[in-house]
DNA sequence: TCTTGAACCTATAGTGACTGTAGATATTAG
DNA sequence: CTAATATCTACAGTCACTATAGGTTCAAGA
């Protein structure tokens, strides 16, 4: 136990995750096992912060696990051409794109919705209505594909 | 066994759902327990359907199961103001806007990273680089708040 | 040295909204 | 009658954690 020493403990703090993320990290083989204290606690040194680092900030930026396990890979090894490393990220980025999409166009809908209601009674209320209609017929957009 | 019974199978087709999907909301005590044929096969009518629409809808529009859970109690109540109804679907609304608005800052970001990279070795990556630096140095939006 | 309390350990279950599978039974068309 | 299709139950898997229970280890103060 040298002073460099980093607990599972001080390590979630300093990558803000919970304890249980690294261990579930480690256990789907993501960071690799640390060593332990003759008691058996999970010891880990800089390496282990820069890896834990590298996974919390690509889940902040919405990476997948499986993604930023091949990104982990192909960091690994810096002389590969960086091909794979951008189709992941443009990939990654052109689902972001939909998802914004597919929202945008519920935002009208609901927003559509939401307006329409004049705030009587349940059974003249035109939130239900559309909603009750599987028709579509109220609607704007094709959310049902 | 009359010609206006509807099996399972009918009721996912018409609905746009699997038979699965049909099992599971009974099971979660969305859609009511329906008679069973001598073989114990389900038995639909108009009022199924019915309420299976108003479920599929509102979940292509984007709400929880929690909340169509509510928005059918509520619809079986036309007498009611519509005020919570009302109060549901704004709240949907504003976690929709909410997730456009945390997408739109990610597709910047990764807009950005995917612009930085030139193509070359991995070690020389931005994209990687980025990734890598937990200080957030070369980042645009506070995306770990 | 002893004690207390925080931090750590494993194992397991739960989240949301389904989807997939296995193995058995029912129904329908030819 | 047979073969294909549909349905039945029960359970496991998805994703990325999060929470809990019941036990052990560690560090600091008296
Ligand atoms: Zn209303
Ligand atoms: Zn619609
Ligand atoms: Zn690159
Ligand atoms: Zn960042």
């Amino acid at each position: 136990m040298t002073l460099r020493d980093i607990s599972i403990g001080r390590l979630a703090r300093d990558a803000g995750c919970k304890v249980q993320t690294i261990r579930y990290y480690e256990q789907i083989g993501l960071l690799p096992e640390p060593p332990r204290t003759a008691g058996n606690q999970r010891v880990y040194d800089k390496v282990h912060v820069k890896r834990l680092s590298f996974i919390r900030h690509s889940r902040e930026l919405g990476f997948s696990l499986d993604a930023i396990r091949e990104l982990l890979v192909l960091s690994d090894d810096p002389d590969q051409p960086c091909e794979t490393v951008d189709r992941v990220a443009k990939s990654h980025l052109s689902e972001v794109v939909e998802k914004i999409a597919r929202l945008t166009s519920l935002k009208s809908e609901l927003e559509r919705m939401v307006k329409q209601c004049k705030g009587g009674r349940i059974g003249a209320c035109r939130i239900i209505e559309v909603l009750a209609d599987h028709s579509h017929a109220h609607c704007l957009t094709d959310h049902s594909a």
